[in-house]
DNA sequence: TCGACAATGTGATAGCTCTCACAGAATCGT
DNA sequence: ACGATTCTGTGAGAGCTATCACATTGTCGA
């Protein structure tokens, strides 16, 4: 996989991730070869979009033909990183959190649960369906550094994510990503990405309130 | 509220509700009042970027001074419509449909929680912790023109979101909110949001991939 | 073998978003 | 009363992202 040197745009990577699930799909359909109209047709975006995402990384098609659906998956899931499998903990054993590690694309996109922490007396020692046992939040650090945890998923009331952040950052982790509607600070070395359903949720609101105008 | 006439950046909006979580923050810390500065720091957004995007909506701080805190969260959550009351349904009580009902916040950013469907037999018949109680896939379209309904929230796994999505479209649904990892389809007049989990997984995945090179 | 055709890859360009720098406006101390 | 100070609001411009149009390249049938 070549890298071309020019800045990839965020959005970019953002599509490919939902270039795969349409892939997929279009995979399951006996697709064998994409076009990038019919991609876009499934995912929603325009062609020339998914062209010029994908010239990014290279080239991928055949001029007058298309694309292997299977094989353009597979450059995708390599370009973006999916082959790997990063130990991953999961911290607030809550709804959400239990949402999460229910998902069974977590193992697909190249993440393995290896832990699971909460605060909570009652959920401490209780095992998941997975085989991993829930530790308390006072064991972060220790356990991040022994199992060599890299990427940490951070599911708790706004209140503690930051705490919970700095016991994570401090056992060494590389990665986060935060549900909480709370957008902890990290240092630099850290890569980090705050999702925020609260915003999701307001931004609906928005469009509808401006509809009613 | 005036609203000046120009196009307002989806970004803006995003950033706003970030605002508001800021704000309320800020207030509980008393902070009467708050500078853009103080502001971007606490939400790590620019000072510039903030006034800019407030900007767009009127002019709501005292120059030489800053804004005041309670009154500029409340100016925001006019801005964004939260202060309605729109009568939402939650479609599939999962995991991550529980997670969102339990979601006190769903009241405060102006949803109200008046339906909830599952097409799990074992589900069908409970109530919710609101009191709501939990009816089969094929009373949407019915209760959904019933109780005049604005908003679906879709939490089902990808295989029906648009079998449930076509459900509450006919029932005369206004806005949806997809978690489903499937972009579904609309017609024009229908406010749509696709969230997707798995592309922050994998978003998260790239940028560490990208890093370790 | 060759021409018609189909769909990619990409430079140019339009459009959008953020950043910068500073003018404008309110406060406070003297 | 007024100048120094502070922080907002905003035009201009830089930087980034998406769209367009077409040259390019491969396929397929005659």
């Amino acid at each position: 996989m070549k890298t071309k040197e020019s800045k990839i745009p965020e959005a970019t990577i953002k599509r490919l991730s939902t270039y795969i699930n349409c892939l997929e799909r279009l995979g399951a359909e006996n697709n064998q070869v994409t076009s990038s109209e019919m991609l876009g047709e499934s995912c929603q975006v325009s062609p020339a979009q998914i062209r010029k995402d994908l010239s990014y990384f290279g080239e991928f098609g055949v001029r007058g033909v298309g694309y292997d659906t299977k094989k353009l998956e597979g450059e995708i899931k390599e370009i973006l990183g999916l082959n790997h499998n990063w130990p991953t903990t999961v911290v607030g054993v809550g709804k959400m959190g239990q949402a999460l590690l229910n998902f069974a694309f977590f193992r697909k996109h190249g993440f393995r649960i290896i832990a699971a922490f909460d605060s909570d007396e009652n959920k401490i020692g209780n095992e998941l369906s997975n085989g991993v046992t829930i530790l308390p939040t006072t064991e972060i650090e220790n356990t991040v550094k022994k199992e060599k945890i890299i990427i940490g998923i951070i599911t708790t009331p706004a209140d503690f994510a930051q705490e919970v952040t700095d016991k994570l950052v401090a056992g060494g982790i590389k990665g986060l990503l935060n549900f909480a509607p709370f957008k902890v600070k990290v240092p630099e070395t850290i890569t980090l990405r705050n999702v925020s359903i609260t915003s999701e949720l307001d931004n609906l609101a928005y469009l509808l309130t401006q509809k009613k105008r």
